[in-house]
DNA sequence: CCTACCGATCGGTAGG
DNA sequence: CCTACCGATCGGTAGG
């Protein structure tokens, strides 16, 4: 899919090596030696970009997080009902995924990989986005009771549940290797079964 | 949690601190050293065990795989109505992750390192016990929708619904770093929800 | 962006 | 189960 073009210039597509090793192999299994040879550079020619392993990590990784969120964001507090918008969030997500699958695969390395040296400042990050996130999601379902679109459950009980709806649709798109076209085409399907289960009125 | 007590023959520990090792930083994450010195013995004894390192890493990986099937699968072919058997299945799973937490992030930590050394034996490994599942969980659904206990749907839709549901259980779970407990209190109206998107009739 | 190089650590072996 | 050791590779630096 990227093609590692030689017209871009190197310092973006060492963002775009970097990301695509550290999804594959982690942080730990991805070493700069590979990284510069992918890009068709000498490893300490990488240093004129990055102070340090761990910068360039956590610089890809701050992106990646950012990207999603500004990605997936904006239709939870968009037009429409709150059925139309926690729907166009749900493609918003899934999308990101597809069209960035690098970036999201880093989101999930870095979730995976606490315990490593540079475990503090990678839960720092996702625990400031996380808190975020749960933030919209019990304004907007606190919204969705309210308009009587959705089951007057607790409001924790429906973020969690959107949380664990959408985990699990991300975590088999990442990992179904080979198969993620079947995931899309039913995804609407999922969507119908998730609403159903906390939808007012059963349509 | 594991004590690491030394009247356990060092053979077993291995299993035990390797796991834990592996689980928490990744296959190249995890050095023979650290693993070593977290027994007490010298890096070269651990020969006297395992061949080499993928072998190790593969032994537990197997062993893993093999004790979540055994653990979460008879629950799906027991007694009572197929909705208690859904739910004892995830309750099962769900408490194969709080006892063996290792193992269940040992399967996790396979999945998301694809693309190492040892990938094609990984591959193989879950490949086969993944068919192995989803075909139970095909015969499991044919059943219920049979029984009028489920929606008729398409049977591939309703095994992705459980199969992305139970994902997002267990991700949650493992990554829920500190509030797992909330989870686990809230599994049943997770699962309520679930029930209710395909149940045939709405209780 | 390069060559040359650093100490540390990697998985693994020899030999006991 | 140990000491002693191997070549390869790690992240990173010096100096240009």
């Amino acid at each position: 899919m990227s093609d590692s073009s030689s017209s871009t210039p190197t310092g973006d597509r060492l963002k775009t090596v970097a990301s695509e090793l550290f999804a594959e192999r982690g942080y730990a299994g991805t070493s700069l030696a590979e990284i510069a040879k992918r890009l068709g550079i000498r490893k300490p020619s990488l240093y004129n970009y990055y102070g340090s392993k761990d910068e360039l990590f956590m610089d890809l990784l701050t992106a990646s997080v950012e990207a999603w969120r500004d990605a997936s964001r904006p239709a939870l507090d968009g037009p429409g009902s709150h059925h139309e918008r926690l729907h166009r969030h749900l493609h918003s997500a899934i999308g990101f995924a597809v069209d960035s699958p690098h970036a999201m695969a880093m989101c999930r390395v870095a979730v995976s990989q606490v315990g490593s040296s540079l475990s503090e400042r990678v839960e720092e990050l996702l625990l400031s986005h996380r808190q975020e996130y749960r933030q919209r999601l019990e304004a907007f379902f606190i919204d969705a009771v309210q308009a009587r679109e959705v089951r007057p459950l607790e409001i924790s009980t429906l973020v969690l549940a959107w949380q664990t709806f959408l985990d699990g649709v991300i975590t088999r798109y990442l990992f179904a290797f080979g198969h993620q076209s079947l995931l899309l085409e039913q995804l609407d399907d999922l969507w119908r079964l998730f609403w159903r289960g906390i939808a007012a009125e059963i349509s």
